[in-house]
DNA sequence: GTCTATATGACGATAGAC
DNA sequence: GTCTATCGTCATATAGAC
């Protein structure tokens, strides 16, 4: 339903901004030009309401990992994962933010998610990771630390945008800058792994090549 | 005062665990083991005693970039904040979370500091980072967005403890998993920069100084 | 300074008309 | 399905005894 949808997009802005507890259910009804009544109709209670934004974000996630398989080249797979992680954090900032804040009070409503799907998920691109170390495709890595870190420095541009455009003393974080974001971090992992060139050029290509297919 | 710090203390890991809006004077009061009224009596209002806590933290985060100056090598002095910053993770892991919360929401209380002071910092480490690169000690590398995400890496080890535990299968972060992290960060960051070795004899150096040194 | 008891207001949720 | 009016609960904050 159409309906439920645009709640959904809504409670997940409020929930980004305030948090679990400091959303309420009158702002978010607000921020969807409906009665309060009607959120409870449709969704019943603020934590289904709440649940609702969080699968609505997971089933973004998880694919995104999907270019990392064993016949991929590692160094066109892992840029190609970070563009993408990239592309969540300038396209849905309120939905990582609301992750973020789920996994930051220990992920009350998201544990079982966190040891069964993403467990699994990351145990079989683990295993990607260190079948290319064994061919000495890449530089010997912990996989599992490697895929930690990429999503840090993914996602703190949109967790902490707040904190990067006071610091580049700017309003807002625009094109340029994500583009910046995502050659720093591709750059940090592909020569952090012995996978890039000592020139620009090659992640260049990468990055106009991630632009052509977003 | 003493009781003020037990407070400010007793409060930091009620914020991190539900958040400013979730968190309750009450709660934070029987963490304290005192009566809801002697919070008031102390700090006047919740939001001056989330603020003493923010304020208690900062002290915390500035000095870390120390080590950071014109003359230090570099492959040293970034392992050093890398590690400094894991550490804090490790023994400040409220800490952390408060401040992330804080950033995730639009540091509604914060956004003073971060637009003086910790833009100044960055301002005048990234000058000591664009010096490395003139005198080609490091390559070429944006220095802020460099910092975003060291800041991004070392913090997930406290911010998303949760998922990392959740990922690894067990049920809390250990010593030898920070020091997993710690080499991840510190390898990935002075490879990502063309200043470490292939062999992995230096990074394991640097992390037995750190050891000696904390 | 410390504590008990309570005032005041906002929240989630629902009843019930349309 | 949609909405207005309202109930019960729990939060922050304070009054006032000790």
């Amino acid at each position: 339903m159409a309906h439920r949808a645009h709640i959904i997009a809504c409670a997940e802005r409020i929930f980004a901004e305030h948090g679990f507890a400091g959303a309420t259910m009158s702002r978010i009804a607000e921020a969807a030009a409906l009665p309060k009544a009607n959120l409870h109709y449709y969704f019943g209670t603020k934590v289904l309401l709440y649940r609702a934004v969080l699968e609505n974000i997971l089933t973004l996630w998880l694919d995104d990992m999907d270019p990392i398989t064993p016949e991929a080249d590692p160094a066109a797979a892992l840029a190609a994962y970070i563009a993408a992680k990239m592309a969540h954090s300038r396209n849905r900032p309120h939905a990582s933010k609301v992750f973020a804040a789920e996994l930051l009070h220990g992920a009350p409503e998201l544990g079982t998610y966190l040891r069964l799907d993403l467990r699994r998920k990351v145990a079989e691109k683990s295993a990607v990771i260190e079948g290319w170390i064994a061919r000495r495709l890449i530089a010997p890595v912990e996989p599992r630390h490697l895929f930690f870190t990429i999503w840090a420095m993914t996602q703190t541009y949109a967790d902490f945008d707040t904190q990067m455009a006071a610091v580049l003393g700017i309003d807002k974080l625009d094109a340029g800058d994500y583009a910046t974001g995502t050659e720093t971090v591709i750059r940090l992992v592909l020569r952090g792994l012995g996978i890039a060139p000592a020139g620009e050029t090659e992640v260049s290509d990468i990055m106009t090549q991630q632009r052509r297919t977003a």
